[in-house]
DNA sequence: CTCACTGCAAAGTGTTTGCAACGTT
DNA sequence: AACGTTGCAAACACTTTGCAGTGAG
């Protein structure tokens, strides 16, 4: 778990417990987790962690790139440490988030939105709205 | 422009000029606005307009799906009625919004979806973060 | 005439900020 | 010891709501 002191050590971010904690937090979840939700799973760990503390860290985290931030239509962003190139899918019943690394290629049409638009691609995101296995089920 | 009064009245809603006026400027835009944006550009034409209303219509056209609602990672949503898929190009530097209606055929990625995930893909976005030209002109 | 819609102000929700105390380096 | 970080409360920005009055159907 020494790694992930390492890596805020490398962007210059002091070790706290409350850093660490939060960070290690969603490194060990595939749960793409919102603030408030970061929030709750730490506290009985951190009583005294107040949700700013949450807010600034994850904004740190975010700017060293060491977590991703993201929206999917809802009213809080959710958070995800897991920085290999994957999309999401979204479940419209359950609102629950899943991840799909399969690798989707794109090199052409970054190609063509260079050539056409003169655009120049960073990166990009993709996101699935739709029910999972699990309501799917259900709904039957 | 009667298609847009016909396209309301097909769902229900009744045709007001403030709820007119907001979705004909959406229909004949390519923009992108926020609420703020729609808000401001017809204020002169209407200048006892509240937001408010602004807010419950695109709230309506979007229930209605006659518009779509959308939010780039920036501090407020958006708003496009323009229904035929398509993608978006957030550029980085001057935070426009350019579309791109090229297909992109993703019909293999949501059979896989299906068959590994059991996901039923419904819709999907996809974002594209970098450059456009008129900046990257500039920057040079 | 009815009921959906508007406009205003007030409330709500997620997020950010100011600042003194704290703790990592 | 210095300076980044924490925790609290207050401020913020965007959005939603309650309600009386209005106007489209």
């Amino acid at each position: 778990m020494n790694k992930l002191a390492e890596n805020l050590k490398a962007n210059k971010l002091k070790v706290t417990p409350q850093r660490l904690a939060i960070y290690s937090y969603l490194a060990n979840t595939n749960e793409h987790p919102t603030v408030e939700t970061i929030y709750n799973s730490l506290k009985d760990d951190y009583p005294a962690m107040s949700l700013a503390t949450v807010y600034k860290t994850v904004a740190s985290l975010r700017d060293s790139h060491l977590i991703k931030e993201f929206n999917l239509g809802e009213d809080s962003n959710r958070y995800d440490a897991h920085m290999e190139n994957h999309c999401h899918l979204l479940c419209t019943k359950c609102h629950r988030v899943f991840d799909y690394y399969g690798d989707i290629d794109l090199k052409h049409v970054m190609y063509e939105l260079k050539s056409t638009f003169g655009f120049d691609t960073e990166s990009f995101d993709m996101n699935f709205y739709g029910i999972c296995e699990e309501c799917s089920r259900e709904q039957s």
